[in-house]
RNA sequence: GGCGGGUUGCCCGAGUGGCCAAUGGGAGCGGACUGUAAAUCCGUCGGCUUAGCCUACGAAGGUUCGAAUCCUUCACCCGCCA
């Protein structure tokens, strides 16, 4: 049996870990049970979340027992940032998010529990422990745990007591309710290691901290490294934003795309992250990949595991066949309309009726321009392209012979931007 | 509490009565080169019914033919003195 912690080296998953050669023997001993958190911050998860899905995969992949964890609780309050203090949410969006984040989230821990007979993973909600408990309970009984002076040396509160934004008493407690959780685990399930990203390095300490003060029991944590890109921007955006798993909030396309267009240095970096393929495969991608940049090895293999992780094979294939219709050598003409449907589907499209607007309005409300003088501005930097021909009037209208097979029209905005237009035949 | 300095477009930052939708840099977007990379170069970069018009320089008023620029009040930030 090769040793998760060395997989997890060798893939540069661990940024840093609580005593190793304990937890090493801990895991050698027999399935641990562990969990990591997901606050819900927002209606979905992204793809800088699944940094915490494939740890949690390699554990349960060599018999380790998985606890996810959503924060209905904590997403209440707020994990300080460093820059500045959150906008709370209300109690309701909160909710609402959690049941979507608690969805989201089965599907990557599923499989393999049941194939290796296990007990299938855990989802708990902190919400369930946390909202009985009264203040007077939680300062009797928690806060009598924690030291003012530690709490205050954790790198997410000194951060911002140093700067201008201060911090609320509200985010200072955070740190509480988090450790709270992993006591209650450790109570609940057994939980004996919590991972998580390496910004919550504080707050996986206060919870070992607190198991072993009230519970005398030695627990561990794990974190994961920051992903980062070559050229220093903030992992996971895109053109379009915050690269989502939900996919009716970034399209499998969209999804699939993104890991496409990393950059060559990204794209290698990533690669042991994020594939689950074996060491010896990934060295030869590599390799492959400095030979050869161009075929794009890394960004394919990438793309592929993720999304097909992600979104499953069916939209896997559509994500591709998609990417290959509309960036392909084949002449759009000789699609047929199946295809190119579902591709433009995939890339994003708009019905018009019969009424067909102009370059500049489609360009809008297709959404690859922000508005109409954008739409105009694009046309006039030569960056519009209908049906792969470059637009040179942006209030012209469409000729009855450019709509393609099943009444498409394929709008380009520069090199990557792809979205359709349907016509849709006025019906009485 | 007193005195002084500041608040400009996504960000930084020029601009002290007309030539200012506002210099410059960054980000973004487009083009060229490529590989649906990176770097580089060029262009663009408030909105609209786009050779014109509308909205904008912390907020509200005022002076003026004309204000980001001058005056008044208010809000917030930063120094110095109490």
């Amino acid at each position: 049996m090769n040793d998760v912690i060395d997989d997890l080296h060798r893939r540069g998953l661990i940024a840093q870990s609580t005593d190793e050669a304990a937890l090493r023997a801990h895991l050698a001993e027999g399935p641990v049970t562990y969990y990591c958190g997901f606050d819900p911050t927002a209606q979905s998860l992204h793809v800088g979340h699944l940094v915490q899905f494939m740890v949690l995969r390699a554990l349960q992949r060599a018999g380790h027992r998985p606890v996810v964890l959503v924060g209905g609780a904590t997403g209440l309050i707020g994990d300080p940032r460093p820059s500045a203090e959150r906008q709370l949410n209300d109690r309701e969006t909160v909710a609402a998010w959690v049941a979507r984040i608690q969805e989201q989230v089965a599907p990557f821990l599923d499989l393999p529990a049941e194939r290796d007979g296990l007990p299938g993973p855990v989802y708990v909600n902190n919400l369930d422990w946390t909202a009985p408990v009264s203040a007077i309970d939680f300062l009797r009984d928690i806060g009598k745990h924690f030291r003012v002076s530690q709490m205050l040396a954790k790198e997410a509160v000194s951060a911002r007591l140093n700067s201008e934004a201060g911090i609320s008493y509200t985010e200072f407690s955070y740190q509480i309710l988090q450790a709270n959780d992993f006591r209650e685990l450790y109570r609940r399930h057994g939980v004996t290691l919590q991972t998580g990203g390496s910004d919550q390095w504080g707050n996986l300490t206060a919870g070992i901290d607190l198991v072993r003060r009230t519970e005398g029991a030695k627990v561990h944590a794990l974190s994961t490294p920051l992903v980062t890109k070559s050229d220093g921007t903030k992992f996971g955006k895109s053109e379009g934003g915050t690269v989502w798993l939900d996919p009716t909030l970034t399209s499998p396309y969209a999804f699939f795309q993104f890991w496409l267009n990393a950059d060559d240095a990204d794209a290698r970096a990533w690669l042991p992250l994020f594939s689950e393929r074996p060491a010896e495969e990934l060295e030869a991608l590599i390799a492959e990949s400095i030979e050869r940049p161009a075929a794009r090895t890394a960004q394919r293999v990438l793309a592929e595991d993720l999304t097909l992780l992600v979104h499953g094979p069916e939209e896997l294939r559509q994500a591709e066949a998609a990417g290959r219709a509309l960036f392909g050598r084949d002449e759009l003409g000789s699609l047929g309309a199946d295809v190119l449907g579902a591709a433009l589907r995939e890339a994003g499209s708009v019905p018009v009726g019969d009424d067909v607007p102009t370059i500049a309005q489609l360009l809008q409300l297709t959404g690859l321009a922000g508005s109409l003088s954008e739409a105009r501005r694009t046309v006039k930097e030569g960056g519009a392209y209908l049906n792969n021909e470059r637009v040179t009037d942006a209030d012209a209208v469409p000729g009855d012979d450019a709509w393609l097979a099943g009444g498409w029209l394929v709008l380009r905005r520069g090199k990557r931007a792809v979205a359709g237009v349907q016509r849709r035949a006025a019906t009485a």
